[in-house]
DNA sequence: CTTCTCACA
DNA sequence: TGTGAGAA
């Protein structure tokens, strides 16, 4: 049977084209965040695959932990509608522009410091 | 080329 | 959060 689902693709070839190493696919798939389905037993990725890893990539770039991606993941193959998953997502990228702004305050802060710092030092050298 | 497992940063 | 290596 297998429907009608394009071309299939090996692991080398998939993380090579996403610029990700084979080991990383591997280890994505144990951490349950993807599931390619296998030839025998080598790994066969379709095009949602490679649409979840994109998804997964795009996660990683925006500072999410695995785990929450895969979270984020599984809501959305349980929710057709993906109403919680919308909703999680939501909560979960407050929270990251939450966590942003206040290490960017955190920053702000030594940076100022340092600046004091800087003048201070500068002022002693001067006065000797 | 692919698989798995164990160790390691 | 991944990587390296060894063996099949």
């Amino acid at each position: 049977m297998i429907v009608a689902d394009g071309a299939l693709h090996g692991i080398q070839e998939v993380a090579t084209t996403l610029g990700l190493t084979h080991r990383t696919l591997r280890f994505y798939e144990d951490r349950g965040l993807v599931a390619p389905q296998r030839v025998g037993s080598t790994r066969v990725y379709t095009k949602r695959d490679v649409a979840r890893l994109q998804l997964i990539q795009r996660g990683k770039r925006l500072g999410f932990s695995i785990r929450e991606i895969k979270d984020f993941l599984d809501l959305y193959d349980a929710d057709p509608e993906h109403i919680e998953q919308a909703r999680l997502l939501l909560a979960g990228v407050e929270k990251r522009a939450a966590d942003l702004h206040k290490q960017r305050d955190a920053l702000d802060e030594t940076i100022t410091e340092l600046e004091q710092l800087q003048r201070e030092v500068r002022a002693w050298i001067e006065g000797h």
